[in-house]
DNA sequence: GAGTGGTCTAGACCACTGT
DNA sequence: CAGTGGTCTAGACCACTCC
């Protein structure tokens, strides 16, 4: 016979540690206040310190509170976030088609993404790798083939992160212009559209692939993420007229100050194929 | 004068942590394979159970690793990510200018995202209620003005879910056609698109606007999630010929097992005004 | 049944925050 | 300096897995 799974009450720190939550999604705590003491917690539910503080892990965890030290725990204010919209792809484009002027003064607003240009840092990094057999299958290259890795971070005044990016091209497509192998080069003016353009090269669709997943403790550290934000992943892989992979671009961002947004144009319907019935339903 | 921050030695826990995140980023510990227990780490660390135990916790809320009662942790199997691509707005476009007997037949095949038709269970409530302040802002009407909500969820053989999502059109723009706004329905042949195109609504825009964050505890056991895992969150918004707001539409996916695209073309350069020089960098 | 991890407790020590 | 939370320990009890 099956063994019916026991009945067992939920432990102490999930209902203290939803409590709290339903109180902070109702109002009754808004972003700012601060939680009772853990002596306080284990007061109210009868329970020891070391219960409170592991509900308070929790809540922690889930990104819903921040604590440290001396502080009473506080209901976090989410911050704003920042915008990055697919739409900049297609202006990339079209100032890579400017001439040299212009495009020198606006690709260095390109870098600096909606914020002060105050006390960043700004590193590219070139070197030259095997592609590997991931990248190999997208570039369809042998495994062995050198690629070259761009790596761009841009940090604050404290060293924090504020954005980081890896990008691989196959050298074999790009050795033409031996100007684009050289770091010393950056930033290039209007970036990396104009860069493939000088050895012909034009991109004429992008794909981004994303996904999300927690911070090692290391990521979280660079990054300055207070417990229980994710990071979100971006794979940015860049098709030329033929299909063919020229680009692939992988970038990540704090997901609690961060949000993507892609633009879909939809072509209109044929001027005769209108859908018609205005009753829909079980048929 | 400022008081330099004491250097204070990283907590067991931390080290314990960083050296089996390590050992797996290395590849000495492959996904599936067992973690020491707690008392062989604690004496390999020479620490207590507790602190050990405290590690593994880490290592669970960054998703590297399951653990269970009786079970020795194990180093988490990545599974296979679910792809959901916004080309499936044409597709689906495409699909509502279609005759009524095609649309039923493909129209049952959206719903089943890449999965066997097996044990899914499927659900959409609708009720009215009051705009608010959100979405008012969105399509331009009164926060009182009432919208349609309509709820989707697919759950499998465990009650578990595999997809949700909520949609929001504001009735005023739906309500002369009454076959909308009744959930039985559901499903429509044809989708959203086609249920719009009855009122004379054509979208020529999706826009989807994509964050993360980590679940709740109800929302973990509603999904089935492992700790670690975050929440993809994505607000898809559809606009008509004139940049106006048909439908909002919210949607939550797994992270570990989704993984969205988005395909953007772009404009071909215009044919004389192609980028010259074959050098770049600094002028 | 032996061994495992999950929950919970109690208490010590330390680093940090406020006043 | 009083009070707070963070780290760490030791030990009890329970639910579960595996042999």
């Amino acid at each position: 016979m099956e063994p019916r799974p026991t009945v067992v009450p939920p432990p102490i720190q999930l209902r203290i540690a939803d409590d709290i939550r339903m109180q902070i999604e109702r109002g009754e705590l808004k972003p700012g206040a601060s939680l009772p003491t853990l002596a306080e917690m284990a007061d109210r539910w009868s329970c020891s310190v070391g219960s409170a503080r592991a509900a308070v892990a929790l809540l922690k965890a889930q990104g819903l509170i921040s604590s440290g030290r001396g502080r009473a725990p506080v209901v976090r204010v989410p911050p704003r976030k920042v915008i990055r919209s697919s739409e900049r792809h297609q202006v990339e484009k079209d100032l890579a088609a400017r001439p040299q002027a212009e495009r020198a003064t606006v690709g260095e607003a390109e870098t600096n993404h909606n914020m002060q240009i105050s006390e960043q840092k700004f590193r590219s990094r070139y070197d030259q790798i095997e592609a590997g057999p991931n990248l190999a299958a997208l570039f369809r290259i042998e495994p062995t083939d050198p690629v070259l890795r761009r790596r761009y971070d841009s940090t604050d005044s404290a060293d924090l992160l504020l954005s980081s990016s890896v990008s691989y091209m196959p050298i074999a497509l790009i050795s033409s212009n031996p100007a684009l192998l050289d770091e010393a080069n950056e930033p290039w003016p209007g970036g990396t559209q104009h860069q493939l353009s000088t050895v012909g090269v034009e991109i004429m669709t992008m794909i981004d692939e994303v996904t999300a997943r927690m911070p090692t403790t290391v990521e979280a550290q660079l990054w300055g993420l207070p417990d229980g934000v994710p990071l979100i992943l971006c794979r940015r892989i860049s098709l030329d007229a033929n299909e063919r992979v020229v680009e692939v671009s992988d970038a990540e961002y704090p997901a609690d100050r961060t949000e993507l947004r892609f633009v879909t144009p939809l072509k209109p319907w044929p001027k005769r194929g209108k859908p018609s019935g205005r009753q829909g339903g079980r048929s």
